[in-house]
RNA sequence: CGGGACAUAGCUCAGUUUGGUAGAGCGCUGCGUUCGGGACGCAGAGGUCGCAGGUUCAAAUCCUGUUGUCCCGACCA
């Protein structure tokens, strides 16, 4: 490839819009540019690195024994009406109409397809376990699509669905997608931890999401640095704390104390010269259609995920002003637990050990002092409702755990019979029996991917592509793009590359040097080989390696192979 | 959907407060000199100032509306 006749628009000075590095370079490198919020055109650089990604996606999908077909991304709303997501799925899923006035849709997502297929097509055990994937363009109505590829409106993402005839079946095949994900990420070069994730409303058993560590991702993660245990934040249990003895702590008498002018719980410890682990907070919830109460420890956050979960709610969100005011008959910011009536009241576990606590009087201007559970309130449940922090012990082996940020570039749930069932995809066993299939499902987003390996791989300078997934493998600069002679030796380097398989790409512009190594290094080639008067003179070039930025001068016969060599060795990353 | 900000040349931005002939740097075209880490000179091309109304002798600038974009939050397989 000449670059000369590659459109590969690289800028200077980085895009306003762009707001973290994977953006920011993306567009400075000329990979992509955006054609309306969260949708991205991929110019030919850029979908060189997608069609690298998924290829090692497709590697090793295959040798886990999946299959790949291509699904519709346009579906005809019958489908998610027979599912039941058409009313569920809500704002995000991008509808449309026909000409006829009939309602479709743009695939967020494909588990009604599959399904349908497969209900129509097998009938037998014998045809199980199946496992298809397609990769293939997404369409999500994000309420707020940002950071570039991160989160898109519109995004190309590797789909799995297996179907198995029971639940050992399906644990086999998920443990052999969990496989399958690692080989992938650590094929892409990337830092990665696979961690315990929420189910959400998809509902199953059991469900990983793979991160990429890097500080600007949207994920929180809890990990232990002494056994294997890691989760999203969503889902990170706190262990119950042990009860303490209640009977070595005396129960004061219960005090209104008057608090105006007190708005947060810092506030409201320092005014009463209390710790903050002694105050109750008190959180009005909408749930569907009821408002329950919920108490957390003052210096605690409520995990809202675990708090819908708890409840089986559809939807969660703080109660409305109006609807405190009317249920503590006080102002926002004096709800407490005593005398708390018309809701119900779920407490996390901490607030059994909070003796002698401060809580909201549910009167305006006023708090509770010494106020104690079973006493003064009581609640219909203690249950794990807040977020972990970094002083929460490792819920296997309870030593200190970590919190650190990741980027979700895939996601394996076990989905058991929930659309199966709903959809009837059913098969007759040895005994001619109906039964139901086993379903699981596992995503990638092959974009995300390429934005997350920015993410972990780049400097001052620009990217710096792992081998496997860089554009080019190998960028010649020729220093002089009008010598016979440099042109010549770099010629000569590109087909001794080209027979070997390794991708090689010419900057024959007639730039300055200078222009020349900024765009290479701002792209991230991995491999730089300069041939200038030195080569003609005296055979010799200069390599640098992008990553450790080592260079040296080496004759041309005995550096190509060392090159070729380095290259293949740097791709069986397998 | 709530809060905030922005929209002027391909890109980054000035000009808007106080209405009066639309600017800079980079990029682009041509010629020349340069040529190992984003060169220099000369000559050019390029914008109905997001869009639609309104006020005014006169609007990038003031007013109203609208669309788009970005950030924070809520939301999120």
């Amino acid at each position: 490839m000449k670059m000369s006749q590659l459109l590969m628009p690289t800028l200077r000075e980085a895009p306003a819009e762009a707001e973290i590095m994977s953006h920011n370079l993306m567009l400075r490198a000329g990979l992509i540019r955006k054609l309306a919020a969260g949708v991205y055109s991929f110019l030919p650089l850029g979908y060189r690195v997608i069609k690298k990604i998924e290829n090692i996606v497709r590697e090793e999908m295959d040798r886990k024994g999946a299959q790949e077909l291509l699904l519709p991304a346009l579906q005809p709303a019958e489908l998610w009406q027979d599912s039941g997501r058409w009313n569920v799925y809500g704002k995000e899923l991008m509808r449309l109409k026909d000409r006829h006035d009939r309602d479709f849709c743009l695939g967020p997502t494909h588990e009604e397809v599959i399904t349908d297929l497969v209900r129509r097509e097998v009938k037998s055990y014998k045809q199980l376990p199946l496992n298809l994937y397609q990769i293939q363009t997404k369409f999500r109505d994000e309420i707020r699509p940002r950071f570039g590829l991160m989160r898109g409106r519109e995004f190309i993402m590797k789909d799995a669905y297996s179907f198995d005839y029971s639940r050992e079946g399906l644990d086999e095949s998920y443990e052999k997608m969990y496989e399958a994900y690692c080989n992938i990420f650590k094929r892409c070069g990337l830092v990665y931890r696979a961690v315990e994730a929420d189910t959400g409303a998809i509902g199953g058993s059991d469900s990983h999401e793979f991160m990429v560590m890097a500080e600007t991702g949207e994920n929180e993660i809890v990990h232990c640095a002494s056994c294997h245990y890691a989760a999203n934040m969503e889902k990170a249990v706190c262990a119950a704390p042990q009860e303490l003895d209640a009977a070595s702590q005396e129960m004061l008498p219960l005090e209104e104390v008057k608090t105006p002018d007190i708005h947060t719980i810092e506030e409201l410890s320092e005014f009463l010269n209390i710790n903050v682990e002694q105050t109750i907070k008190t959180l009005l919830y909408q749930a569907d259609d009821e408002v329950v109460a919920v108490l957390v420890r003052g210096d605690r956050e409520v995990n809202e995920i675990k708090l819908k979960n708890m409840l089986g709610c559809i939807e969660l969100y703080l109660a409305e002003t109006e609807i405190v005011e009317k249920i503590t008959n006080a102002a926002v910011g004096f709800a407490g637990p005593v005398n708390l009536s018309g809701v119900k009241v779920f407490a996390d576990y901490e607030i059994t050990n909070v003796i002698n606590g401060i809580a909201g009087a549910n009167k305006t201007d006023y708090h509770l002092k010494n106020v104690n559970f079973k006493r003064d309130f009581q609640v219909e449940a203690f249950c794990d409702l807040r977020l972990a922090t970094v002083d929460d012990p490792c819920p296997h082996c309870g030593n200190p755990v970590a919190i650190t940020r990741g980027i979700e570039v895939g996601h394996i749930f076990k989905l058991g019979t929930k659309y199966s069932e709903a959809m009837n995809a059913t098969y007759l066993d040895e005994n001619g029996k109906e039964k139901v299939c086993t379903m699981g499902c596992y995503g990638i987003g092959i974009g995300r991917t390429a934005a997350a390996a920015i993410e972990q791989n780049n400097d001052d300078k620009g990217i710096i592509w792992p081998m496997p997934i860089a554009p080019f493998h190998v960028v010649i600069v020729p220093i002089k793009a009008n010598d016979r002679e440099i042109m010549d030796i770099a010629d000569n380097i590109y087909q001794s590359f080209s027979e070997k398989g390794i991708e090689a790409i010419i900057d024959d512009r007639k730039e300055r040097p200078g222009v020349k190594f900024n765009d290479a290094d701002l792209i991230g080639f991995p491999i730089r080989i300069v041939v200038g008067k030195k080569s003609v003179n005296e055979g010799k070039v200069e390599v640098k390696i992008r990553k450790s930025g080592e260079e040296w001068e080496e004759q041309l016969d005995q550096v190509i192979p060392k090159i070729i060599s380095l290259v293949q060795a740097d791709l069986e990353m397998k």
